[in-house]
DNA sequence: CCCTGTGAAGTGTTTCACAGCA
DNA sequence: TGCTGTGAAACACTTCACAGGG
């Protein structure tokens, strides 16, 4: 998952758990399914399963909201949508900047799902002078050069940072002096940001890592040695007292 | 974020958090740069700091590990990359299959810090016969027919899912059947998968609604109304008692 | 009688603060 | 003395289980 705090330390009042949150634009997602299907109502049961999550916590989510649904039915869909449409913030209109237009620039700017729910891509921003003005899913990429007037001019508040990781924090400082409060960042970077400028970020090589790690445990659980010794463990500075859980220079992967 | 379960109920011996589990790629990364400019050592709060993270939890997420630092002076660094490498289970090769060559897989398929730890792209996979043969960043694409094949053949246990979202859930069945046990989902679709199998997903429009949920909180404490009027929201099918948090049915953005 | 809404209990995570070792 | 390692407290999130309205 992506992270990036700077939340009031949760005074608790009127205030929706960061967690539900994050779950919103789920049952979001699920509830716009069904409302294309023309479905009228839906339990927290179904929708639950339609989102991937058990009934409990999306009631308890939606009791966050406010009481929004029906006993003995079930939540009103099109109510629904527009409630947490609303509460989310789309009933407005973001207009966000790709900053980095490579491969994955270009991917996100194609991405159809970004226009979906009031977001729009206002602008491309690219370092390479040689890129300024061609057009790539239908917009000219205009060069970092004018990156504060184009936020300006737009009115842009959210950002998103596709740079090689080098350029990621002077991009990420450049579009907050230029008025941006949100960015997410895909450079496989720590960005440091002013108190009251939120950060999310995505990153492949991290989820990927995850993945390895339960990968991993899956396979030490069937076969509990499998011997491989990819190449020679560092020694440490101090062969000190140590206490790793198992074996801590093994010749072989750990049991 | 990205999510996924199907974990053990945490029966907590020798289990790592799984929000630590989380944290120790950024550690590792942290400590590759370090280790890098030939920095031998790194205190708590320095490594804290380059991560974004505070040094308590750092301290405790490395106390999972096992007690790898010195008292009075710090951690080895190229004692802990070799440390966080090994739980991770990036001293061992992981290859990678990618499915949906679009413009996003293609990105994907030209990321470098995919190569860098441990992780190989081992094919790639599409259902458009045009495709097939065409190299993507060096390898060539093959056809979705040959999926079970190409999967067992190249030993793939984990796959990466750039598919549109209508055709995710079959690719991930078939993925699932030839062997893959772990999933990176960029697709916007819940996959079901059976026990045993992880998923995480990487959406884009999930972060930016959250990042626009917290973006308009912001704008509301400055100014308490803007007034904008998008549409008429719905009205309910039933207008019976509701007790929304605010005003609940607003021709102006909340206060 | 069904399904929502929610206190209360349970579980996981973060932070504090300090004992203890190099 | 400086910094790690860790119990204990605080906080956040999830799950349980059931009261109560339609």
């Amino acid at each position: 998952m992506a992270t990036g705090r700077t939340h009031r330390p949760a005074t608790r009042s009127r205030g929706i758990p960061e967690a539900t949150v994050a779950r919103l634009p789920l049952y979001l997602r699920a509830l716009t399914a069904l409302s294309e299907r023309s479905v009228p109502t839906v339990s927290s049961e179904e929708l639950a399963t339609a989102a991937g999550v058990n009934s409990a916590k999306l009631r308890k989510d939606f009791s966050y909201l406010g009481s929004y649904g029906t006993r003995g039915v079930g939540y009103d869909v099109e109510y629904l949508v527009y409630q947490i449409s609303r509460e989310l913030g789309l009933t407005q209109d973001w207009p966000v900047a790709i900053v980095g237009i490579g491969n994955l620039g270009a991917a996100l700017a194609n991405y159809g799902g970004f226009a979906s729910r009031g977001f729009r891509v206002a602008a491309l921003i690219d370092a390479d002078p040689a890129m300024a003005g061609t057009p790539v899913a239908g917009i000219a990429v205009q060069h970092t050069d004018d990156l504060d007037r184009i936020i300006s001019d737009n009115g842009v508040s959210i950002g998103v940072i596709t740079t090689p990781p080098g350029a990621a924090q002077q991009v990420c400082d450049r579009l907050v002096a230029a008025g941006v409060t949100s960015i997410l960042n895909f450079a496989p970077t720590v960005l440091s940001v002013p108190e009251g400028v939120d950060v999310r970020k995505v990153d492949l090589s991290i989820e990927l890592q995850i993945l390895a790690f339960h990968e991993q445990r899956k396979a030490g659980e069937d076969a509990p040695a499998e011997g491989e010794d990819p190449e020679a463990p560092p020694m440490r500075a101090t062969p000190a007292s140590r206490k790793g859980p198992d074996g801590d220079m093994p010749a072989v992967m750990p049991a």
